[in-house]
DNA sequence: ACCCAGGCGATTG
DNA sequence: CAATCGCATGGG
């Protein structure tokens, strides 16, 4: 099946950091597990190509969710185009969009996420999969849900913890984070359901987010509310945009955190989390090196 | 042998 | 309140 879609870049989209299950096959194919499906995807030139299964009743509506078609990039440039750096990465990725996703696997993906790297954190999370996910067949492979909250619970801690030689999950010390939220979600121990917090004013939803879990601070709560939960406002800050906007906008001075995000959703505005995506997605041409590079102890 | 990673919670001053 | 520490594991 095919969509003659808006301006749209699949590859800036799915390798930018903001997902972790795509892999990318011959023939410039990608596959993923979205929700309960198997997804395959490729784009050539303006056209994007896709096949779900299990069969679905509206596939195309389905793929213009996930990859948010709706969003009017043109217009959103404009509002976040502000200066000259904004200008230059959007140019740099054009048609990446944010991408819609399931709530539970995205807080459990972007806690895994904190003080680590992308590659790791890629692996952990295809490990849980492999380890605590249903397996579905696809073109002759086996391809692994993301594991469920119930399915998560059967886990013991240091199983989720080890990564014995490159074959454990590897989560580490966020192996508890990971382990008391699948707890709370599956015992239902909570005032709210996660999509409940779509409704919700982001100033109430982060706060819920960070009061109500373990393991979920500022930079996770963003991370949720932008990929998950139609917060655009929000503009999760971490290692690299807090050294980036602190370069560009405030002379590299140690600014403070609440602070940086002022400035953000100020300058910024409603889709801000756009601006942080295009900001990261430029990292290194904006920072050419490693933010906390001898940074220690010149502070 | 270091030092750091898409941070967070606990502990100090 | 603000600033600093420890954390598990893997990679440079």
């Amino acid at each position: 099946m095919k969509i003659k879609g808006p301006l749209f870049d699949l590859n800036q989209s799915l390798c930018c950091g903001q997902t972790f299950r795509w892999q990318s096959s011959e023939d410039h194919w990608w596959y993923s597990v979205v929700n309960d499906r198997i997804v395959k995807v490729r784009q050539i030139e303006e056209e994007l190509e896709f096949e779900i299964q299990p069969g679905l009743s509206a596939p195309k509506e389905f793929i213009s969710n996930y990859f948010r078609f709706d969003d009017d990039l043109e217009s959103i440039y404009q509002k976040i185009g502000k200066d000259d750096f904004l200008i230059k990465a959007i140019s740099q990725a054009r048609g990446l969009r944010v991408i819609r996703q399931d709530p539970w696997e995205c807080m459990i993906s972007f806690i895994v996420s904190q003080q680590n790297q992308i590659p790791k954190i890629t692996r952990s999370i295809e490990t849980m999969a492999q380890k605590f996910g249903t397996c579905t067949i696809f073109e002759g492979k086996n391809y692994y849900l993301f594991p469920t909250p119930e399915q998560l619970c059967t886990a013991k801690i240091k199983t989720l913890q080890s990564g014995f030689n490159l074959h454990g999950c590897a989560l580490g010390y966020r192996a508890r984070y990971v382990l008391g939220t699948a707890y709370l979600i599956y015992n239902n121990a909570l005032e709210f359901r996660l999509d409940d917090l779509k409704k919700l004013p982001y100033n109430t939803a982060y706060r819920l987010l960070i009061d109500s879990f373990f393991g979920i601070g500022p930079k996770v709560a963003d991370c949720v509310l932008l990929f998950a939960l139609d917060k655009l406002e929000a503009f999760p800050l971490d290692t690299w945009t807090r050294r980036i906007i602190r370069k560009l906008y405030f002379n590299d001075e140690r600014i403070k955190d609440e602070k940086i995000k002022e400035f953000c959703a100020d300058y910024f505005g409603e889709f801000a989390g756009y601006a942080q995506e295009y900001l990261f997605c430029n990292r290194i041409n904006i920072c050419q090196s490693n933010p906390g590079k001898n940074m220690t102890k010149a502070l």
